[in-house]
DNA sequence: AGCACGCCGACT
DNA sequence: GTCGGCGTGCTC
């Protein structure tokens, strides 16, 4: 008798039953769990004395289950999550296999029906069926029917419905299939000495990682679409990861060209159907190359080959909720799991801890320094907002004025969406805050509403105070909307496009706008950092960044290295093509070592400095960092509650700071406090141990503890 | 997800 | 006393 650890579908912890059978990690099997049948993945083989609980209580598996079986190295990736990151199983079961696990209820009824079926027929004519499929390449069905009869045929399909896909097809499929077979796109684009001398650095390279830093239009997509490609002709399989899916539309149809029928896409809009379908037909082998945000670093390729995070320093790839992992690491703790697998991170401004890893020769780095088409870089101004009254400068003013003229397009940024970002009374010096947060609301002119951007309360606007009744409000902290008002203004024949998260809630709006502007439908695009991102616009020769000082004044030690990111990445919309790009930026802060680097384009300056100062705070990449949040809905007690999670968590040899109120102390009801942990590499894995265990044991009534292992977000 | 268990207030 | 409300914890 061999005992099996198993994951049992909607359930929160791991279960032990027995079996004669030999099972393997990742198949599947139907249990009996508290009286009903369920699902359930074998996790791995355990022995009888590690069984801490009654062993006759441990019920022996009904039967096994011909879903497709989960790869092992995607059981092995989970394993090492939910310890990594300190999370429950349950959880990083759903991030890999969202609504992918359940067997709903009709799916169980074709189950059962299956066992019915499978007494009918007996094991001959299954195996008579078996070997006719083996020994035919295409057969179609009908030709099946005749010789097997419908049920049978039917029964097949259902019970394992994507090896027998593979060899039954339709007249019309066999034509697509022939069709479709491999590549479609065997026209290549002619890559120039850089790109080709990255694709075989990499091709014949020995390491596992690369980074490509590529300055912005040099062509690194072309150089991942040349690796997958090659791949495919030897039957290697691809995960091409991008960081938001709906926002790179240009990219997506280029990849859809290559790769036509072999590419699967792997968005959050996906039905649960079209999530399993696509699941199955990559597992099965039909579609080697798989695009998709995050969680498509977890897809079942077959023979992978590449894991390639393009745009690699965006937030994005980070989750934020449990489990609160990080793409990059995933990707890369797959390709230690799996043999030949290379990771490949892209990146125009690499975050400084992969550019670090690279430096230290852990990460293999090629760098591609010219522009594609030799495009010219764009022309740097400054200007000081101490010395401008309101939002534009004349600098500013006259450069919109003179592309206007010339009629060539403007994009203008600012990082913040909404009118304004509180309303003051200028009576009683009240701002209005949100009911659940400790947070003032946004204001947004055109719906004439109050918005919170942490739980999303929102309420219609009276122009009055709510505490005095004046009608005395101020509007501060500038937005996007606000802009796009004051700008009409200015220009009053200008045709203006504003985009940010709020007005393009779906693909086919933001895909609208994108190409309203590339033909030139409007001259100024003015949005928050969404519009900043890797598009192609010829005719755009000016980018402005209305206020450079909204990333940089955040409580972050990452603050200066996303605003050079981001001030980089805005830069590279200007001056595409033929004509030469200009970029103004205004500040407050002139002189901050992040913006003038920006301007001397000296990415490697600005990352020494940014390093001597992290090496002696030892924020990462020296040191490793903890967050956690340990909130309720009561107040009262908190403070102790907290500190008693503190006092189960701290030892002797390391000094973890105090928990503190979080700088934003209520969020969606619940006050929250912090304990911010800094520790070097090596005692972080007693901390993060005596985390996991403190966790179980401990226990509070309406208090959650959240524990963000390598933050992103510090707030 | 279900279901038992048990702690409380309302009710014959 | 006991009926039932639902919060909590368990299911191998």
């Amino acid at each position: 008798m061999k005992y099996y650890v198993l994951y049992v579908e909607n359930t929160k912890s791991f279960f032990t039953y027995k079996s004669e059978e030999e099972y393997k990690p990742g198949e599947w099997c139907i249990v009996d769990f508290s009286g009903r049948k369920r699902s359930a993945v074998i996790l791995r083989e355990t022995e009888e004395d590690k069984i801490d609980f009654d062993i006759k209580k441990i019920k022996e598996i009904d039967s096994r289950a011909d879903i497709l079986s989960i790869p092992e190295d995607i059981i092995k990736l989970m394993d090492w999550m939910a310890v990594y990151y300190i999370s429950d199983y349950y959880n990083v079961i759903k991030t890999v296999f969202p609504g992918i696990l359940k067997l709903n209820y009709s799916q169980k009824a074709v189950f059962y029906k299956e066992l019915e079926n499978a007494e009918k027929y007996n094991s001959e004519t299954i195996k008579d069926f078996n070997d006719y499929m083996k020994k035919k390449k295409v057969v179609t069905s009908a030709t099946l029917i005749k010789k097997f009869g419908k049920d049978l045929v039917s029964y097949a399909q259902s019970k394992d419905a994507v090896k027998i896909e593979k060899h039954l097809v339709t007249k019309e499929n066999k034509i697509k299939e022939i069709e479709t077979d491999g590549i479609i796109n065997e026209t290549d684009i002619e890559l120039n000495e850089e790109q080709k001398n990255t694709v075989e650095a990499i091709e014949n390279g020995n390491n596992d990682y690369y980074l490509i830093k590529g300055i912005t239009g040099s062509g690194k997509t072309e150089v991942y679409i040349r690796l997958i490609k090659n791949a495919l002709k030897s039957g290697g399989g691809s995960i091409f990861l991008v960081p938001e899916i709906s926002l790179t539309p240009q990219m997506m149809d280029r990849l859809k060209r290559e790769f036509s029928n072999n590419v699967a896409l792997l968005h959050s809009r996906l039905t649960t159907k079209e999530r399993k379908e696509e699941w199955n037909a990559i597992k099965s082998g039909n579609k080697k190359v798989v695009i998709g945000a995050r969680s498509a670093v977890f897809a079942p390729v077959q023979n992978l080959k590449y894991i390639i995070l393009d745009e690699e320093h965006e937030t994005t790839y980070k989750q934020e909720s449990n489990p609160r992992y990080h793409t990059k690491n995933v990707a890369i703790k797959r390709a230690n799991l799996l043999e030949n697998v290379k990771v490949i991170l892209g990146s125009a401004t690499p975050s400084f801890d992969t550019y670090y890893q690279a430096k230290e020769g852990v990460i293999e780095l090629l760098e591609l320094k010219n522009r594609y088409n030799d495009a010219k870089k764009p022309v740097y101004d400054l200007v000081n907002l101490q010395n401008v009254n309101g939002n534009f400068s004349h600098e500013l003013l006259e450069k919109i004025s003179e592309k206007l003229l010339k009629n060539e397009q403007i994009i203008l940024i600012l990082n913040r969406k909404a009118f304004s970002t509180f309303i003051k009374c200028r009576d009683c010096g009240t701002v209005e805050t949100c009911p659940n947060c400790s947070i003032s609301l946004n204001y947004y002119r055109k719906e004439n509403k109050l918005k919170c951007h942490y739980c999303g309360y929102e309420k219609y606007f009276k122009p009055v105070c709510g505490n005095c009744g004046s009608k005395n409000l101020i509007h501060l902290g500038t937005g996007t909307e606000k802009i796009e008002l004051e700008l009409g203004e200015i220009f009053k024949d200008a045709r203006i496009l504003r985009i940010d998260s709020e007005n393009t809630k779906t693909q086919e709006q933001f895909e609208k706008m994108y190409n309203d502007f590339k033909n030139h439908k409007y001259d100024i695009l003015l949005g928050t950092q969404i519009i900043a991102k890797g598009f192609h616009f010829p005719n755009v020769t000016l980018v402005s960044i209305i206020n450079a000082d909204i990333i940089l004044n955040f409580p972050d030690f990452r603050a200066g290295e996303k605003t050079y990111q981001l001030l980089t990445q805005a830069s590279g919309r200007s001056g595409r093509e033929k004509k030469e790009g200009e970029v103004l930026i205004q500040t407050y802060d002139p002189d901050n070592d992040a913006i003038k680097k920006t301007i001397s384009d000296n990415y490697e300056g600005y990352y020494e400095n940014e390093m001597e100062i992290r090496k002696i705070l030892k924020y990462p990449p020296y040191g490793r960092i903890i967050n956690i949040v340990i909130s309720s809905e009561t107040e009262t007690g908190l403070k102790e509650k907290a500190e008693k999670f503190y006092n189960m968590i701290k030892e002797k040899n390391s000094f973890i700071p105090k928990p503190f109120k979080a700088p934003i102390y209520r969020i969606n009801n619940r006050y929250r406090y912090q304990i911010f942990i800094k520790s070097d590499r090596i005692s972080i894995n007693n901390i993060k141990h005596r985390i996991r265990s403190s966790l179980v044991n401990y226990r509070e009534k309406d208090v959650r503890i959240s524990v963000d292992v390598d933050p992103v977000n510090l707030l």
